[in-house]
DNA sequence: AGCCAATAGTTGTGATCACAATGATTGTGT
DNA sequence: ACACAATCATTGTGATCACAACTATTGGCT
């Protein structure tokens, strides 16, 4: 039935889950702030631990973080003042600039690692359940599909 | 198992859910942005709208939007200046301000409530098909209830 | 070659939010 | 009655982010 108002079984998804998200994510963040990590920090330190010789070009980071380009232009000024990450031009094209990780960045990034899986484990997949994760896995990826068939990257 | 690291099926469900949660939010603002809402004011404004007198003092209202009692105070600045809401005290108790929903904000609510829903329903409900709501709302449940253990209220 | 649109990044500005400090009021314990 | 802690809201300050404007560079088109 698609009336103007949700179902009560909708009503109770979508109540669940709207409320659920803020305090989920404010788990990951006050666990990852005990290695001076914020979740914005970490995941440009994901990002640039998995590319190629550990760098992105700005505009492809801030694609992937969803980040609009000051935004990482600022983001990378922090992640840069603590030596996490250095900026490195291209020699082949004079406009790009590099975000590149540092060894300390690295160090970093290893050490908070297990600890963010740890709480992302704890605070999420562990109640959701092997099922559960797996459901998940699937509905998340119906809605991504959506999405980006409506608005396409 | 309780490795270091997440399995495949973990991975992927993982990122799956995290990359896709920006675009779903940033999917609602900008339907929201149609009525001059952001995802915030509206929540205000559902909160109100749901309580007893249309009406809640600040302190709760934050709880409920999880939102810091700073924060609430300059959303509603924003709110009390386009005549949405109103600030009241309370005779009973003068440390109290009510946030009160004015009838120029129940319409605003009322115009955009539909369109909300129907934003909702179409990136996010639809998508996961009626069997997928009912498994999404179980799914967050459980998540719901390990935070709150943990972290009592 | 030369013009011009497109791309990459930064900076100015304003919005949103949290933390800490402050002021005002309430309630509790003695 | 009175002191003191707790509660409620606001303001000062700083962090994060987006949008718009700007500079620099590149690439396509004539």
């Amino acid at each position: 039935m698609s009336t103007t108002w949700l179902s009560d079984a909708e009503q109770t998804a979508w109540r669940s889950f709207i409320t659920t998200l803020p305090d989920l994510t404010a788990a990951f963040e006050t666990d990852l702030a005990r290695h001076g990590l914020s979740m914005g920090d970490y995941e440009v330190l994901v990002f640039l631990s998995e590319a190629a010789d550990n760098r992105m070009r700005m505009c492809d980071l801030a694609g992937g973080l969803r980040l609009s380009p000051s935004g990482l232009t600022r983001r990378l000024d922090g992640l840069v003042k603590v030596g996490w990450v250095e900026r490195a031009s291209c020699a082949a094209d004079r406009r790009v600039m590099y975000a590149h990780l540092t060894p300390a960045g690295r160090a970093k990034m290893e050490e908070a690692a297990p600890d963010h899986v740890a709480s992302v484990r704890r605070h999420f997949l562990e109640p959701l359940g092997t099922a559960g994760v797996g459901q998940l896995g699937e509905l998340f990826a119906k809605v991504r599909d959506h999405l980006h068939s409506l608005q396409p990257v």
